[in-house]
DNA sequence: TAAGTGTACTATCATTCGTAATACAGTTAT
DNA sequence: ATAACTGTATTACGAATGATAGTACACTTA
């Protein structure tokens, strides 16, 4: 029974959102495959799915024989992908605004998550 | 060769954006299941599907040997598909601050689709 | 009754997800 | 060179999903 999300994806979230909050540093090594594997008690090749996946979004970086490494990226140039998630971006504040959600609400959540991106980590 | 994305699934967007943009009318009637599977040649089955998740979703009601209509909705009170709405906003917005994508670039957007919303359709 | 509507069900095929096993390539330490 | 670790690639298989197809039922309207 898959959670309607596949378990790769689920994974590349999940890395997502800690490389992004700064959970797991820039140059900080990534469990290996076979041992994020054994610890997860899944297949190493849905965790080398995932991985590739961070890899082509740019959140990480591997080298054959050493290991997998968080990237430097806090400024990416990757003009496509701004605009892929400006786009979706879009969408969704439209829904929201169908939705009833006011303007302010959303403008003050920004400004909540852009705060805590450059003051650093009060809360979670 | 699916576009990595369901036929069906594509339909609701489509559909969503088009009810949110109020090309299509509150309690307007939509193209009947067969009548909308003959005109974008696919299966009947599948326009049933989105038909059933944008009745779930909220953005249309049908009635069994009538038609299926646009909502009136604009004040939703489905708490729970707002916290949802909220929850990916949040996600998205991080992950366009972590690209670099500036504060007030997102709140400008906001400000943009909010007064299209109330102001009229000046543009498109 | 007839023709239109939404809805439900089963069956079939192609694709994707996840697992599994195996192999290859590069790094590091011995 | 060897051993043990890393990432990467390939093939195979079973289960789940997406889409098609055909049929049937229920309701509304003329």
């Amino acid at each position: 029974m898959r959670s309607r999300k596949p378990i790769y994806e689920q994974l590349v979230d999940k890395m997502k959102e800690l490389i992004m909050h700064e959970v797991l540093k820039p140059d900080e090594q990534l469990p290996s495959v076979r041992t994020l594997a054994t610890q997860l008690t899944i297949n190493p090749n849905t965790i080398q799915k995932a991985y590739r996946e961070l890899e082509i979004q740019g959140f990480i970086y591997s080298i054959k024989g050493k290991g997998s490494f968080v990237s430097l990226n806090n400024q990416t140039k990757d003009i496509e992908k701004i605009a892929s998630v400006m786009k979706e971006l879009e969408k969704l504040i439209l829904e929201a605004l169908y939705l009833g959600i006011q303007a302010g609400e959303m403008i003050d959540l920004i400004h909540a998550l852009d705060s805590g991106k450059k003051g650093g980590d009060s809360n979670d």
